[in-house]
DNA sequence: AGGTCAAGACGGCCCGTATCGTATTGACCG
DNA sequence: CGGTCAATACGATACGGGCCGTCTTGACCT
């Protein structure tokens, strides 16, 4: 608040002669920083276009520019947190389970509340196919690829065996760290991530034999 | 739509003269109905409480007078639809867990689409301490703990072992399939609850050793 | 008469669009 | 090279509309 930023005043401005033509930018990014603190201070629900503008010192018109409404503003700024380092094959098939299970908890649990936004995009999307699409193809994909491949590798190894239901394993994995998330409000205990991976290892969800799909 | 209902037009009361005094059962019967009918056409974020009084031929304030925001109608609503039958011990473990998951999974997959709903509310609940504590002691714990109990009958009678962790084990399955059902949009693969179940009776989650919490 | 209800008026917040004046930019021109 | 100019993106703000949650009204019921 308080941002009585006077027309463009540039105040502040120690690089405006340096950084040309950035005007898009800079809005850009105050934005999504605006975005991401008040979905931390009021959640997904009390969100609110115009308050984020506010926040941002920004026109409405800026932010309906780039995005078409809070789902997608929410998508975007949800987006730029969400890392995602793929895991090198190391030869140990725990310890890369491990190093994938640990990131998808850092995911949701790690800065940002990301497993309490999550739920409420997804709920959105199931209405919006648009929505779900991104979701789909720019969020959950990719870093379900990635995971998908450390795997896959250590059913190749032997690790695992060949009939199991690789998907599935994440999908075990991912469901149970969002809904525990949700259910309760405290972190996930202790060694949770362990016991996740050490209960696959022994015995993982098989294919089901008579239907590929 | 075109429930053109002039005042209390009893027009089409045969029975009028009968149901005299239940003014505001019948008028409940009628905002739970709409609720869900109008949650299934637009989904919870696009559902109205001015919508709902309309749909129900009822004032916005009958509807304000009993539930305090759409959070807790929805709450209520779904309540009413998710019916939840005690699984008899019938010493048979393996049918008794798949009896517990093919009800879980005919709750969320059911009439009513409630995966699409449950997220939504937990999502808002968890900015809602007086909601989340309903959701908890009215929907999901009484639920929860009739499933528990079967579960810890497998595990008194020794086909589950004694360090299982039984909370763990049903927000593995209930995580899954709530996960599951907003990612894709298909239903769940037949035979998801068999591999569910036999994928914890070949190896569940134990408890942490050093953690009794 | 007193109580209950549907209808709907009310001020307020937010939506998504449109308009306005300004500042920056890159192309064109003298 | 330096100056001009049409485009463009911006912040601000007005606008009609929808829904919120509260409050008033008047018909109906007992």
């Amino acid at each position: 608040m308080g941002r009585t930023r006077t027309l463009h005043a540039v105040d502040d401005d120690a690089d405006a002669g340096s950084t040309r033509g950035r005007r898009d930018l800079e809005a850009r990014e105050r934005i999504m920083a605006s975005t991401l603190k008040l979905l931390q201070e009021r959640g997904y629900a009390r969100l609110t276009i115009e308050g984020v503008a506010t926040d941002a010192a920004v026109g409405k018109a800026t932010v309906y520019r780039s995005w078409p409404n809070k789902a997608a503003l929410v998508l975007a700024a949800v987006q730029d947190r969400l890392a995602d380092v793929p895991t090198a094959p190391t030869g140990d098939t725990r310890a890369e389970l491990l190093a994938v299970a640990e990131q998808a908890m850092a995911r949701f649990y790690g800065s940002g509340e990301v497993r309490l936004v999550l739920p409420a995009l997804l709920g959105e999307a199931a209405r919006e196919p648009a929505l779900l699409e991104r979701l789909r193809t720019e969020v959950l994909e990719p870093r379900n690829a990635r995971a998908r491949a450390v795997v896959e590798r250590a059913v190749a190894r032997g690790d695992l065996p060949a009939d199991t239901d690789v998907p599935m394993v994440l999908e075990q994995w991912a469901g149970y760290m969002l809904f525990r998330g949700l259910w309760h409000d405290d972190p996930l205990p202790e060694g949770t991530v362990e016991r996740l991976v050490d209960a696959t290892l022994a015995s993982p969800p098989r294919r089901a034999v008579w239907q590929g799909k």
